[in-house]
This record gives structure tokens, C-alpha cells and sequence, in this order.
DNA sequence: TTGACATATTCCCATATAGGCATGTAATGT
DNA sequence: ACATTACATGCCTATATGGGAATATGTCAA
């Protein structure tokens, strides 16, 4: 078999880096396809089949106003990725836990002499 | 051109179910590659490979212990995923935020154990 | 209607998979 | 040395991809 399809969840789809470039772009507001080809500098083709890819996902929503389509993305569409990697999140050297025991350790070593490394 | 290359980042290397899968079991603790073969019925060499990737993205760590070569998650290495989802964070429902906390919570006095399902 | 603009889709292609199977390599026990 | 265990890699194939170019669809304006 051949990978899972960008389609088949948000893992996939958010692989892509221009597609997350994209989920950030349109985080705030939404914008039409011509405006995300302008500032993120990819050809139009290129940004409606990854646009496609997202809406497939429910990772953006889309609005028609005139003859621009408006996209935005669906912040809670990325739930899914966080929460899996909330998962690993207790087991990360968390800067101020290590500040604190070299500060512990410095206290323990230095007690006795003046400052001994 | 065609898809990114999974050991590209962590992005790709995650998007992977089963390499998703063998992250969480490798969490808490170091294990032989036989041990996930069993627990996560997938055949050795499917398994092999998958550790594969996910030790050239640096997601996990091995050591030779006789026969047996022993692995375990890297959780430093989810951070990119973790950091990437939480610009997302914002603009989600309240309600779910406290939900969530209260099952990290929960997930914190509690013994953590061994079997994810 | 015709034309211009905005976006979507199609076709082609080089590339990278993941799974199944076979084989290779490393360490141990006898 | 040999057999066994534990893991890694190689080979094959079907499939999906992303980029580029060309084309199709859709909307408004005159």
C-alpha cells in the first residue's frame, strides 16, 4: 500500500508545510484564494488543490462573496493534533524545572565551601 | 514533484497511525522491538521500518541490550507539533479548554500505566 | 452576449511511500 | 562452529502525491 491520503485526517493534511502556512494565513480572517497566491508567493493551481485538501478535512470553511471565494480556517479542526501531543507533554524538560534543580544542585554543592564546581 | 519525504519532520513521521501508535507505547518506557510487535499486532519488519523513521526524525532513541535493542519515545521531539497546534489554541471553545484541563489534571495524580489502547 | 476576472479541475510525471515476503546481520548459548 | 534469537534491510508493487501547464467553470460588468 501507498501512504494514507492527505485527505484521510488532519495528520496528513497538516504534513504539508504550505498548507499550514496557509492555516495560519487565514487563522484571523477570512480571505480570497488571490490574496494567499500574493502574499505566500505559490501559483494559484497549487493553492486551490491544497485549499481543496483542507476543505476535505474541515480544516477551512468557504464563502462565496461575488466572484472571490472566501476562506477561513477552522480552528477547532486542529484539536485532534494538539491533544495527541498533549499526550507527551509530561515527559518534557520543561525549562523552569531545570532552572530550578541546577539551582538546587548549585545551593547543595556550594554550601559547604565557597562556590566548588 | 511527489510528497514529502516522511523522515522530512516531524510532521510527516507523525502522520503515520501506527508510528502515532508506537510513540505513545514507547512513552513511558524503553522497550525491544518484539514487545511492540506483540502488543501492537503488526508484523517485525512493518515495525522495523517504522522505527526506522522515526529514529532519523530524532523521535526516538535505541540502546543494544544483548540481543534485544531497546527504544523509547524522544518526547522533546513532539514539541514542534505541539507548539505548531497551540497558534490554533486561541480561537477554540472555552468549554472543551476546561474539559481538557480537568482530564490533564486527572491524568497527573494519577498513576500513569502502561496499556493505551 | 461578450469579455475580463477569479477560482477549480485535469493531465502528465517523478518520487516516495507502506505492506508482504525473503534475506541479511548481529549477538548469544551450547 | 553451529543453531537460535532478535532485529534490519532489500526487493517488489499499487497508490498517492505536488508541481507545472493547460483548460474548465463560475461570476460579474458593459
Amino acid at each position: 500500500m501507498a501512504r494514507a491520503a492527505t485527505t484521510s485526517d488532519v495528520f496528513n493534511a497538516a504534513a504539508e508545510p504550505r498548507r499550514r502556512e496557509i492555516l495560519v494565513f487565514l487563522l484571523d480572517s477570512e480571505r480570497p484564494v488571490s490574496e494567499i497566491v500574493d502574499k505566500l508567493g505559490l501559483d494559484q493551481p497549487s493553492v486551490s488543490k491544497h485549499l481543496r485538501v483542507l476543505r476535505d478535512v474541515g480544516l477551512v470553511r468557504v464563502r462565496r462573496n461575488g466572484r472571490h471565494k472566501l476562506y477561513q480556517t477552522r480552528a477547532d479542526g486542529i484539536k485532534p493534533l494538539h491533544e495527541w501531543s498533549s499526550l507527551f507533554e509530561r515527559y518534557w524538560s520543561h525549562q523552569l524545572l531545570r532552572v530550578k534543580e541546577r539551582a538546587e544542585n548549585m545551593a547543595r554543592t556550594a554550601k559547604p565551601s565557597t562556590g566548588k564546581p
